[in-house]
DNA sequence: CGATCCGTCACGCTTGATGTGG
DNA sequence: CCACATCAAGCGTGACGGATCG
Protein backbone atom coordinates (compact mmCIF):
# COMPACT_ATOMS: atom_id res chain seq x y z
CA UNK A 1 0.00 0.00 0.00
CA UNK A 2 1.36 3.01 -0.53
CA UNK A 3 -0.37 5.18 1.58
CA UNK A 4 2.10 3.61 4.24
CA UNK A 5 1.47 4.22 7.65
CA UNK A 6 5.38 5.08 8.75
CA UNK A 7 5.56 2.49 11.10
CA UNK A 8 9.24 1.60 9.90
CA UNK A 9 11.23 4.91 9.97
CA UNK A 10 10.98 7.32 12.32
CA UNK A 11 12.33 10.15 9.87
CA UNK A 12 9.53 9.81 7.18
CA UNK A 13 7.67 13.16 6.83
CA UNK A 14 4.09 13.37 4.40
CA UNK A 15 1.05 14.39 5.28
CA UNK A 16 -2.33 12.28 4.47
CA UNK A 17 -4.74 13.50 2.06
CA UNK A 18 -8.50 12.77 2.12
CA UNK A 19 -8.24 9.09 0.56
CA UNK A 20 -5.50 8.27 3.07
CA UNK A 21 -2.87 8.41 0.87
CA UNK A 22 0.38 9.91 1.88
CA UNK A 23 1.96 12.60 -0.23
CA UNK A 24 4.81 15.41 0.70
CA UNK A 25 3.36 18.87 0.14
CA UNK A 26 4.95 20.53 -2.24
CA UNK A 27 6.53 17.15 -3.88
CA UNK A 28 6.24 15.16 -6.45
CA UNK A 29 4.94 11.60 -6.13
CA UNK A 30 7.42 8.88 -6.58
CA UNK A 31 8.05 7.50 -9.92
CA UNK A 32 6.62 4.33 -9.51
CA UNK A 33 3.15 5.92 -8.17
CA UNK A 34 3.22 7.82 -11.19
CA UNK A 35 4.16 4.96 -13.72
CA UNK A 36 1.36 2.96 -11.78
CA UNK A 37 -1.27 5.85 -12.75
CA UNK A 38 -0.14 4.95 -16.22
CA UNK A 39 -0.33 1.60 -16.11
CA UNK A 40 -3.70 1.56 -14.65
CA UNK A 41 -4.91 3.94 -17.18
CA UNK A 42 -3.50 1.99 -20.23
CA UNK A 43 -5.05 -1.02 -18.32
CA UNK A 44 -8.44 0.56 -18.89
CA UNK A 45 -8.99 1.18 -15.17
CA UNK A 46 -10.63 4.62 -14.79
CA UNK A 47 -9.10 7.60 -13.07
CA UNK A 48 -10.95 7.84 -10.57
CA UNK A 49 -10.65 4.39 -9.41
CA UNK A 50 -7.15 5.17 -9.99
CA UNK A 51 -7.21 7.79 -7.63
CA UNK A 52 -9.12 5.80 -4.65
CA UNK A 53 -6.83 3.13 -5.62
CA UNK A 54 -4.14 4.49 -5.17
CA UNK A 55 -5.19 7.07 -2.39
CA UNK A 56 -3.76 9.96 -5.06
CA UNK A 57 -6.27 12.86 -5.48
CA UNK A 58 -7.85 12.50 -8.61
CA UNK A 59 -6.74 16.22 -9.61
CA UNK A 60 -2.94 14.17 -9.44
CA UNK A 61 -4.37 11.61 -11.67
CA UNK A 62 -5.92 13.51 -13.94
CA UNK A 63 -2.93 15.77 -14.66
CA UNK A 64 -0.29 12.90 -14.77
CA UNK A 65 -2.39 11.53 -17.03
CA UNK A 66 -2.94 14.50 -18.79
CA UNK A 67 1.34 15.20 -19.00
CA UNK A 68 1.73 11.41 -20.28
CA UNK A 69 -0.81 11.83 -23.27
CA UNK A 70 0.93 15.39 -23.61
CA UNK A 71 4.41 14.29 -23.31
CA UNK A 72 5.05 10.63 -23.26
CA UNK A 73 6.65 11.44 -19.85
CA UNK A 74 5.28 9.99 -16.56
CA UNK A 75 8.09 12.06 -14.61
CA UNK A 76 7.25 15.46 -13.14
CA UNK A 77 8.37 18.69 -15.07
CA UNK A 78 11.55 20.43 -13.59
CA UNK A 79 11.12 21.93 -10.40
CA UNK A 80 12.74 25.08 -8.74
CA UNK A 81 14.92 27.42 -10.52
CA UNK A 82 14.28 31.01 -11.07
CA UNK A 83 14.10 33.99 -13.33
CA UNK A 84 15.26 33.57 -17.33
CA UNK A 85 18.46 31.94 -17.21
CA UNK A 86 21.15 34.09 -18.65
CA UNK A 87 24.03 31.12 -18.13
CA UNK A 88 22.61 29.81 -21.44
CA UNK A 89 24.53 27.32 -23.52
CA UNK A 90 26.18 29.73 -25.43
CA UNK A 91 27.49 32.37 -23.08
CA UNK A 92 29.10 28.86 -20.95
CA UNK A 93 30.64 28.26 -24.56
CA UNK A 94 32.16 31.68 -24.66
CA UNK A 95 33.09 31.42 -21.49
CA UNK A 96 34.69 28.46 -21.88
CA UNK A 97 36.21 29.56 -25.28
CA UNK A 98 37.91 32.82 -22.79
CA UNK A 99 38.87 30.67 -20.26
CA UNK A 100 40.31 28.31 -22.54
CA UNK A 101 42.15 30.80 -24.99
CA UNK A 102 43.33 32.87 -21.13
CA UNK A 103 43.21 30.68 -18.22
CA UNK A 104 44.51 33.79 -15.74
CA UNK A 105 41.34 35.42 -16.66
CA UNK A 106 38.99 36.58 -13.99
CA UNK A 107 35.32 36.67 -13.65
CA UNK A 108 35.23 40.29 -13.80
CA UNK A 109 36.93 40.16 -16.91
CA UNK A 110 35.14 37.74 -18.61
CA UNK A 111 31.95 39.51 -17.29
CA UNK A 112 33.35 42.25 -19.32
CA UNK A 113 34.22 40.62 -22.60
CA UNK A 114 30.65 39.28 -22.80
CA UNK A 115 29.54 42.74 -22.95
CA UNK A 116 32.26 43.90 -25.22
CA UNK A 117 31.40 40.88 -27.69
CA UNK A 118 27.76 41.00 -27.68
CA UNK A 119 27.21 38.00 -25.84
CA UNK A 120 25.07 39.39 -23.54
CA UNK A 121 23.57 42.86 -22.79
CA UNK A 122 23.98 44.80 -18.94
CA UNK A 123 20.25 43.23 -18.76
CA UNK A 124 21.14 39.68 -19.08
CA UNK A 125 24.90 39.47 -18.02
CA UNK A 126 25.81 36.73 -15.60
CA UNK A 127 27.36 38.69 -12.40
CA UNK A 128 30.80 38.03 -11.62
CA UNK A 129 29.31 35.31 -8.82
CA UNK A 130 27.60 33.28 -11.73
CA UNK A 131 30.63 33.77 -14.13
CA UNK A 132 32.66 32.22 -10.89
CA UNK A 133 30.42 29.51 -10.31
CA UNK A 134 30.35 28.66 -14.36
CA UNK A 135 34.06 28.60 -14.24
CA UNK A 136 33.77 25.96 -11.16
CA UNK A 137 30.93 23.77 -11.47
CA UNK A 138 30.18 23.82 -15.50
CA UNK A 139 33.48 24.18 -16.73
CA UNK A 140 36.09 22.93 -14.34
CA UNK A 141 39.77 21.51 -16.06
CA UNK A 142 39.83 22.84 -18.71
CA UNK A 143 41.18 19.65 -20.72
CA UNK A 144 38.48 18.89 -22.64
CA UNK A 145 37.08 22.65 -23.64
CA UNK A 146 33.82 22.50 -25.76
CA UNK A 147 33.10 18.82 -24.35
CA UNK A 148 30.16 18.63 -27.19
CA UNK A 149 27.92 20.31 -25.27
CA UNK A 150 27.08 22.27 -28.24
CA UNK A 151 27.44 25.19 -26.17
CA UNK A 152 30.23 26.39 -29.52
CA UNK A 153 28.73 25.41 -32.23
CA UNK A 154 25.09 25.96 -30.86
CA UNK A 155 22.28 23.84 -31.66
CA UNK A 156 21.66 22.81 -28.20
CA UNK A 157 18.57 23.71 -26.44
CA UNK A 158 18.20 26.47 -24.02
CA UNK A 159 17.33 23.74 -21.39
CA UNK A 160 20.47 21.89 -21.58
CA UNK A 161 22.74 22.95 -18.82
CA UNK A 162 25.63 21.60 -18.81
CA UNK A 163 25.37 21.76 -15.30
CA UNK A 164 22.85 19.46 -14.63
CA UNK A 165 23.56 16.15 -14.32
CA UNK A 166 22.68 14.23 -17.47
CA UNK A 167 19.35 13.68 -17.77
CA UNK A 168 17.55 10.14 -17.92
CA UNK A 169 19.72 7.76 -20.35
CA UNK A 170 17.80 8.10 -24.17
CA UNK A 171 17.16 4.51 -23.46
CA UNK A 172 15.22 4.73 -20.85
CA UNK A 173 12.27 6.17 -22.97
CA UNK A 174 9.69 4.95 -20.98
CA UNK A 175 9.75 7.12 -18.48
CA UNK A 176 11.10 10.07 -21.02
CA UNK A 177 10.27 8.82 -24.57
CA UNK A 178 8.58 12.34 -25.54
CA UNK A 179 9.90 14.29 -23.15
CA UNK A 180 13.00 16.56 -24.05
CA UNK A 181 12.00 19.51 -21.26
CA UNK A 182 14.16 19.52 -18.51
CA UNK A 183 13.22 17.25 -16.26
CA UNK A 184 14.01 15.99 -12.22
CA UNK A 185 14.84 12.55 -12.83
CA UNK A 186 14.28 10.80 -9.49
CA UNK A 187 17.15 8.30 -8.84
CA UNK A 188 15.13 5.61 -8.26
CA UNK A 189 14.77 5.34 -11.93
CA UNK A 190 17.41 3.04 -13.56
CA UNK A 191 19.78 4.93 -15.52
CA UNK A 192 21.01 1.27 -16.83
CA UNK A 193 21.13 1.62 -20.41
CA UNK A 194 20.42 -1.90 -21.29
CA UNK A 195 17.10 -1.79 -18.84
CA UNK A 196 14.79 0.03 -21.12
CA UNK A 197 11.98 1.16 -18.78
CA UNK A 198 12.84 -0.60 -15.87
CA UNK A 199 11.99 1.03 -12.45
CA UNK A 200 13.81 0.13 -10.03
CA UNK A 201 12.64 -0.83 -6.75
CA UNK A 202 11.94 2.31 -4.93
CA UNK A 203 14.19 1.79 -1.46
CA UNK A 204 14.51 4.81 -1.05
CA UNK A 205 16.22 6.48 1.93
CA UNK A 206 15.71 10.02 1.01
CA UNK A 207 13.01 11.09 -1.13
CA UNK A 208 15.36 12.30 -3.99
CA UNK A 209 18.80 10.75 -3.87
CA UNK A 210 19.94 12.47 -6.74
CA UNK A 211 19.50 15.91 -4.72
CA UNK A 212 20.78 14.36 -1.34
CA UNK A 213 22.88 16.30 0.73
CA UNK A 214 22.71 17.13 4.62
CA UNK A 215 20.31 20.17 3.27
CA UNK A 216 17.88 17.76 1.15
CA UNK A 217 17.43 14.97 3.38
CA UNK A 218 14.10 16.75 4.80
CA UNK A 219 11.85 13.98 3.11
CA UNK A 220 11.53 10.72 3.58
CA UNK A 221 9.07 8.35 1.81
CA UNK A 222 8.66 4.82 2.67
CA UNK A 223 10.50 2.04 1.42
CA UNK A 224 8.11 0.76 -1.34
CA UNK A 225 8.23 -2.46 -2.06
CA UNK A 226 7.63 -2.42 -5.59
CA UNK A 227 6.20 -6.21 -6.65
CA UNK A 228 3.37 -6.05 -9.38
CA UNK A 229 2.09 -9.63 -9.14
CA UNK A 230 0.27 -9.34 -12.36
CA UNK A 231 3.45 -7.29 -14.21
CA UNK A 232 3.01 -10.31 -16.79
CA UNK A 233 -0.64 -9.62 -17.56
CA UNK A 234 0.29 -5.52 -17.97
CA UNK A 235 3.23 -6.69 -20.23
CA UNK A 236 1.00 -9.09 -22.60
CA UNK A 237 -1.17 -6.32 -22.56
CA UNK A 238 0.95 -3.57 -23.61
CA UNK A 239 1.94 -6.17 -26.67
CA UNK A 240 -1.56 -6.27 -27.87
CA UNK A 241 -1.47 -5.20 -31.35
CA UNK A 242 -4.70 -3.00 -30.73
CA UNK A 243 -6.72 -2.17 -27.39
CA UNK A 244 -4.25 -3.55 -25.06
CA UNK A 245 -6.19 -4.74 -22.50
CA UNK A 246 -8.52 -6.36 -24.33
CA UNK A 247 -7.23 -9.57 -24.99
CA UNK A 248 -7.05 -9.91 -20.92
CA UNK A 249 -10.10 -12.23 -20.54
CA UNK A 250 -10.98 -14.85 -18.04
CA UNK A 251 -14.12 -16.40 -16.60
CA UNK A 252 -13.44 -15.39 -13.00
CA UNK A 253 -15.99 -13.44 -11.61
CA UNK A 254 -14.90 -13.38 -8.03
CA UNK A 255 -15.17 -9.61 -6.88
CA UNK A 256 -11.26 -8.61 -6.51
CA UNK A 257 -9.85 -11.18 -8.51
CA UNK A 258 -7.32 -9.37 -11.05
CA UNK A 259 -8.68 -11.15 -13.87
CA UNK A 260 -12.35 -10.32 -13.41
CA UNK A 261 -11.02 -6.76 -13.03
CA UNK A 262 -9.21 -6.61 -16.23
CA UNK A 263 -12.40 -8.67 -17.61
CA UNK A 264 -14.80 -5.81 -16.27
CA UNK A 265 -12.08 -3.32 -17.57
CA UNK A 266 -12.38 -4.62 -20.71
CA UNK A 267 -15.94 -4.41 -21.03
CA UNK A 268 -15.53 -0.91 -19.51
CA UNK A 269 -13.30 0.17 -22.19
CA UNK A 270 -14.99 -2.10 -25.16
CA UNK A 271 -17.81 -0.24 -24.76
CA UNK A 272 -16.78 3.07 -23.84
CA UNK A 273 -14.43 3.34 -26.97
CA UNK A 274 -17.25 2.83 -29.56
CA UNK A 275 -20.38 4.56 -27.46
CA UNK A 276 -20.61 7.26 -24.70
CA UNK A 277 -18.62 7.22 -21.82
CA UNK A 278 -19.96 5.98 -18.66
CA UNK A 279 -22.80 4.12 -20.28
CA UNK A 280 -22.52 1.06 -20.54
CA UNK A 281 -20.48 0.00 -16.92
CA UNK A 282 -22.26 -3.61 -16.53
CA UNK A 283 -21.48 -3.90 -13.05
CA UNK A 284 -21.52 -0.68 -11.20
CA UNK A 285 -19.91 -2.28 -7.97
CA UNK A 286 -16.70 -2.45 -8.00
CA UNK A 287 -15.43 -5.58 -9.71
CA UNK A 288 -12.03 -4.26 -9.95
CA UNK A 289 -12.08 -2.95 -6.52
CA UNK A 290 -9.97 -4.12 -3.80
CA UNK A 291 -7.35 -5.90 -6.54
CA UNK A 292 -5.16 -3.03 -6.63
CA UNK A 293 -5.39 -2.92 -3.11
CA UNK A 294 -2.38 -5.76 -3.15
CA UNK A 295 0.08 -3.03 -2.79
CA UNK A 296 3.26 -3.13 -2.82
CA UNK A 297 4.33 -4.52 -6.08
CA UNK A 298 7.67 -4.02 -8.48
CA UNK A 299 7.59 -2.83 -11.23
CA UNK A 300 9.53 -3.86 -14.22
CA UNK A 301 7.38 -3.11 -16.72
CA UNK A 302 8.76 -2.41 -20.58
CA UNK A 303 6.45 -0.01 -22.30
CA UNK A 304 8.68 1.84 -24.57
CA UNK A 305 8.62 -1.52 -26.68
CA UNK A 306 5.24 -0.72 -28.45
CA UNK A 307 3.26 1.99 -28.63
CA UNK A 308 -0.33 0.32 -28.84
CA UNK A 309 -3.64 2.54 -28.85
CA UNK A 310 -5.04 2.71 -25.71
CA UNK A 311 -8.36 4.08 -25.17
CA UNK A 312 -8.98 5.99 -22.28
CA UNK A 313 -11.82 6.28 -19.94
CA UNK A 314 -13.38 8.72 -22.16
CA UNK A 315 -12.00 7.11 -25.45
CA UNK A 316 -8.99 9.14 -25.98
CA UNK A 317 -5.69 7.63 -26.33
CA UNK A 318 -3.46 6.93 -23.93
CA UNK A 319 -0.89 6.74 -26.43
CA UNK A 320 1.26 9.29 -26.21
CA UNK A 321 1.69 11.84 -29.15
CA UNK A 322 4.31 11.89 -31.86
CA UNK A 323 6.36 14.28 -30.69
C1' DC B 1 -32.59 14.91 -9.16
C1' DG B 2 -28.94 13.04 -6.64
C1' DA B 3 -24.67 10.64 -7.53
C1' DT B 4 -20.63 10.21 -10.00
C1' DC B 5 -16.88 11.48 -12.97
C1' DC B 6 -13.37 14.48 -14.47
C1' DG B 7 -11.14 18.92 -16.02
C1' DT B 8 -9.61 22.93 -13.97
C1' DC B 9 -7.50 26.01 -10.78
C1' DA B 10 -6.37 28.39 -6.30
C1' DC B 11 -3.69 27.29 -2.63
C1' DG B 12 0.24 26.38 0.22
C1' DC B 13 4.18 24.20 -0.30
C1' DT B 14 9.28 22.87 -2.02
C1' DT B 15 12.96 23.46 -5.03
C1' DG B 16 16.94 25.35 -7.15
C1' DA B 17 19.27 28.87 -10.35
C1' DT B 18 20.68 33.20 -9.69
C1' DG B 19 21.84 37.41 -7.25
C1' DT B 20 23.71 39.83 -3.25
C1' DG B 21 26.66 41.00 0.39
C1' DG B 22 30.32 40.06 3.50
C1' DC C 1 34.12 31.52 -1.31
C1' DC C 2 30.22 31.24 1.46
C1' DA C 3 25.65 32.03 3.44
C1' DC C 4 21.60 33.86 2.59
C1' DA C 5 17.77 36.03 -0.17
C1' DT C 6 14.89 36.11 -4.13
C1' DC C 7 11.43 34.25 -6.90
C1' DA C 8 9.57 31.63 -10.67
C1' DA C 9 9.06 27.09 -11.59
C1' DG C 10 6.59 22.66 -10.37
C1' DC C 11 4.23 19.81 -6.90
C1' DG C 12 -0.39 17.47 -5.01
C1' DT C 13 -4.47 18.56 -2.68
C1' DG C 14 -9.04 19.88 -2.44
C1' DA C 15 -12.91 22.26 -4.07
C1' DC C 16 -15.74 23.80 -7.75
C1' DG C 17 -18.61 23.21 -11.66
C1' DG C 18 -20.13 21.11 -16.00
C1' DA C 19 -21.38 16.77 -18.04
C1' DT C 20 -23.38 12.49 -17.66
C1' DC C 21 -25.80 8.57 -15.70
C1' DG C 22 -29.43 5.92 -13.44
Amino acid sequence: DYSFNDSSSSQSYGEVNQLGGVFVNGRPLPTPIRLRIVEMANLGVRPCDISRRLKVSHGCVSKILARYHETGSVLPGAIGGSKPRVTTPRVVGRIRDYKVKDPGMFAWEIREKLLLDNVCDKFNVPSVSSISRILRNKIGPLSQPNNGNGSGGGGSSEHSDSNSPPLISSSTTLINKCDHSPVNIPSVVSSSSESICKIEPPTWSSYDQSTASSYHHRYLYPNVAYHSPFQHQFESAMKSPYTGANHIVSNSTTNGDISSAFTHTHHYHHQHHHHHPNTTINNPTNNYASFFNTFPYTQTTNFAVTTPYYPSSYGLPLTPQAS
